[in-house]
DNA sequence: TCACATTGTTGTCAACGTTAACATGCTGTA
DNA sequence: TACAGCATGTTAACGTTGACAACAATGTGA
């Protein structure tokens, strides 16, 4: 009788949940992230999530494992370009880096949690490890053409992540002291760049 | 008539509060920091607490205001003999801080957490700048003796820092692929001196 | 067709943060 | 010293949350 009774199923709960966690999550960080509040925003009862993920726990993995996935590609994009040289595609891939954790600062601070825990899910480190892997790929390129000093690729990554991450760290609001993100990450990749060269 | 009637006052409640909140903070994170759980703890009521904090926010507040405090004591401690030369002294504060980090890594996300908070209280953030005080004052007096490039000496620390910063961020349990954190630090730190020579 | 797995619902529980009203003990001042 | 006022601790209660169990509706494959 009535106009729209909701189906039973919600036909796409999992996906859907995901979704709108994830808009929660930038909001009100992981406390404001509740079952309830999600099943009253999809309309379902308050457990079925539950049917989805079998605690709390379970749904910020999921949401984890999708940030990595998500960052892999963005810095997959940011490297495909093998025509310029490494000092262009160090840059961009720095760009991209901090550009993802500028627009999803509470989804970033999760995956980290999320994979610096002892009993993180295989899955979650095996995507984290895909989506580090585009900064060791391209010091390997840039020393096969000559252009950055030897020594291990994974190492001189590195460098340039911890100073990123570090940067992004210690910022606020995409600022630290007044000075634009954006600035301090050309000034950062410049002075790695320098000390990298053959 | 009972042995040791706990007096109706605790006498010490403020202190002994932050004191159980900082050993419950490293074993189970915010989560597994309840005022309840506290309360048992001390055997007081378990609303007592709140004639202390406001709220559970105050007192996350209140052990990051006093871990600032306690960084900025080690870091003062680590550069405080002025006979040093400049790659020395830099190499203690950036072991003194990885140290504290690595002894405290709850208590440093809370640090970070509530420093980048919107509405962060007044003392904290200057509880937190008089900490990351010590780097631009080294690096201020290294140049002052010749050992260190021009620049302002904020942005230079910055970067030493935001290195080490990273360095901790993408580490796990002290280590990053197998490798100790103290030797990524010195090597980090080496590399920062070699590019920040006059 | 129909047994069975999947998905969603209802009802319930313990734990939590927080508030209000009340009890107790300390302290400064007359 | 007396006692008023305030700081500190307690009791009771409310609403929210994550989680579990039992049940209902739906989809699916033999």
């Amino acid at each position: 009788m009535k106009a729209t009774p909701r189906p039973y199923h919600h036909g796409n709960l999992r996906e859907s949940l995901l979704h709108t966690a994830e808009k929660a999550l930038e909001v009100g960080g992981v406390p404001g992230l509740t079952f309830r509040e999600l099943s009253r925003t999809l309309g379902v009862s308050h457990t079925s999530p539950l049917r989805h993920f079998a605690n709390k726990q379970a749904l910020l993995d999921a949401l984890a494992l999708r940030g990595f996935e998500r960052l892999s590609a963005i810095l997959s994009r940011a490297v495909k370009d093998r025509g310029q040289n490494f000092n262009a595609r160090l840059m961009k891939l720095a760009r991209a880096y901090v550009g993802f954790q500028t627009r999803h600062p509470a989804l970033c601070q999760l995956m980290f949690e999320a994979k610096h825990r002892a009993d993180a899910p295989r899955d979650l480190m095996e995507a984290s490890e895909r989506a580090f892997s585009h900064g060791p790929a391209i010091f390997a390129e840039g020393q096969a053409n000559g252009e950055v000093t030897d020594g291990d690729p994974a190492r001189l990554s590195l460098v340039a992540f911890a100073a990123l991450q570090g940067l992004i760290s210690i910022s606020t609001n995409g600022k630290f002291k007044g000075l634009p993100l954006n600035l301090l990450v050309s000034e950062i990749i410049e002075r790695i760049i320098q000390g990298f060269r053959p």
